[in-house]
DNA sequence: CTGTTAGCGCTTTCAA
DNA sequence: TTGAAAGCGCTAACAG
């Protein structure tokens, strides 16, 4: 009355089932360019596989390929808000369509080691949010990473960059001054992680002013409390030419802003116009509502996805699109 | 003037380096019980590794031992709010220091079969948000996931329960009826995906209204937008018996309920109190502050860890301490 | 206590 | 076109 031992079906088994030998099942599956398979041969390994309910091992692929079809996005311990966890189920979603999975690890360098974290899930392809030191890319190359990818950074030398977040700020800050506002102000976000995603925003709002001949946009840290955004506050006001408009670094800032005007006993948007970004939910839900600046994060991963497979897959990444039409700006009562 | 290939550090390098066995690398660096290594031989092991950098290779591992270090975490397209945020950052930290990396996939069942991910992974444990498919979990521990665990349900069968949030609904509806209201109003999400959150929230506030001798919650679905729950609010209002205090599945919708009541010209907390979930930042910005139900992401994590390493370690699972202590009440001005 | 050996399951030359 | 065989790098049973 032995129970039957729940052998892992494999490449062997489906050979056997089949009458071809090993490598045959290999090149049915795969699609080997170059190896041309009769159709009743590659019918029959098909159909034995099917029967078998064959699934082959991920593990064993990675071991002799070098690198597994999953993409390791890297993200840092900040605030995960609702339009990052929206980027990231629209790129799981179409890398998947690609037959590649995301996962996506939150480093904590005091912790586990970038290193680790690669080695363990020789991915095929690294996204990440922050600018990634060159030496760690050099050693992902080599250890087989097909492609390091940067979103969300103005410039960098040799990895990839997909979204400009400075023309974020530079949409926000032409609405401000397209609705005659000529004195900017800036709420740049306290978080630290949140460092390398608001400097590419404050610089567009700087070269909005610029470019429309104003002072640069006077610069405040603003925590997520409601005192806080109220010292800002009195502060653009106190100023020898006050500020009457304000780019916050996201919504959830944003949102403070209006708590803290409140506070403050400033009117939005009479007194000080306020601008978010990313366009989460509760935008809508503040009062006064806050106009925003919304993502098209389908499109904006659509992006993402097809540069990644492409080097992946070794072929020269598509043209860059311009990142503008990604951005879409939402007129509510704040501005 | 051949380039030099950058062949990869492996076990028999160190083996060669170190004068030794593969074998007796690979019992150094693992620990393996029942092996007595000299420490002279220990050593010149480790010095060997240090020199030449090696890192084993974790895809190597993977293929013989049948599972990976990696944990995996499922996670459904929509929930990712600053709660869910914090709560994985502090659990990979948490996995990191016990030597697994964690890493997160948003399933999408119309994409991708959760089985072709674990397959990609080969994890050592799986944890997830929602309920598993009995059969997919026999599945994956016939294929060597070694813990399956459900975070946030009330009950379940096999698959390991770890946070009881029908605590959080309970506490919400106890410290309304302590404030006096007598007749309990309930925000539920609209979001499918939400539901397995939401039922055991409820679940709690309708037990406590029981306990208290009151009439189970009057619930309504409320959608993140001011109108939808505006008519909820003129709903709960228009009843027989007023429904006086509300409790709200998490802030979001609870900052929908003010933004409602505003449009319906309802005072917070003197018509209608309001109770929110999960302390998010957003929630002392709010006008009037929002009163919730803290979540001790670090206690929670910790206690996860615990048992989902255990488990992986083949031990039994530490006793399940009463997650009443997971959360506390932070008292604001909406009820 | 150390070394030899046999896999883990798949890919990919290289012959046949 | 198909098949045999050599790895990928590591672990673990078994001898010595």
């Amino acid at each position: 009355m032995a129970t039957k031992v729940q052998r892992r079906v494999t490449s062997a088994d489906v050979a056997r089932e089949a009458g071809v030998a090993r490598s045959t099942v290999s090149y049915v599956l795969n699609r080997t360019p170059h190896q041309t398979i009769p159709d009743t041969t590659r019918q029959r390994v098909l159909d034995a596989a099917a029967r078998l309910g064959y699934m082959p091992s991920a593990a064993a692929r990675t071991l002799t390929r070098g690198r597994s079809d999953v993409v390791l996005c890297i993200l840092r311990p900040w605030p995960l808000g609702s339009a990052a966890g929206a980027l990231l189920a629209e790129l799981t979603a179409a890398f998947g369509r690609q037959g590649l999975t995301l996962v996506t690890h939150i480093e904590d360098p005091s912790v586990r080691s970038l290193d680790n974290v690669w080695n363990e899930i020789s991915p095929a392809a690294v996204l990440s949010y922050q600018p990634v030191d060159p030496e760690a890319e050099r050693a992902m190359r080599a250890f087989g990473v097909q492609s390091v990818a940067v979103l969300f950074a103005d410039h960098d030398g040799r990895a990839q960059v997909v979204r400009l977040d400075s023309r974020i700020g530079r949409m926000q800050a032409e609405h401000l001054i397209g609705a005659g506002h000529s004195r900017i102000g800036y709420a740049y976000p306290e978080f630290p992680s949140l460092q390398d995603f608001a400097r590419p925003r404050l610089e567009g709002a700087r070269a909005a002013c610029s470019d429309a001949g104003l002072a640069s946009p006077d610069v405040r840290t603003v925590a997520l409390d409601a005192a806080s955004a109220a010292a800002a506050i009195e502060h653009w006001r106190s100023l020898p030419l006050p500020v009457t408009g304000v780019c916050a670094y996201n919504d959830e800032v944003a949102q403070a802003l209006i708590a803290g005007a409140r506070l403050a006993r400033v009117d939005i948007p009479g007194e000080l116009a306020v601008i978010g970004a990313d366009d989460i939910p509760a935008a809508a839900l503040t009062y006064p509502p806050l106009t925003t600046i919304a993502i098209d994060h389908v499109a904006e991963a659509r992006r993402i996805v097809e540069t990644v497979t492409a080097a992946v897959a070794g072929d020269e990444p598509p043209a860059v699109a311009d990142a503008a039409d990604l951005f879409t700006i939402v007129t509510r009562e704040s501005a």
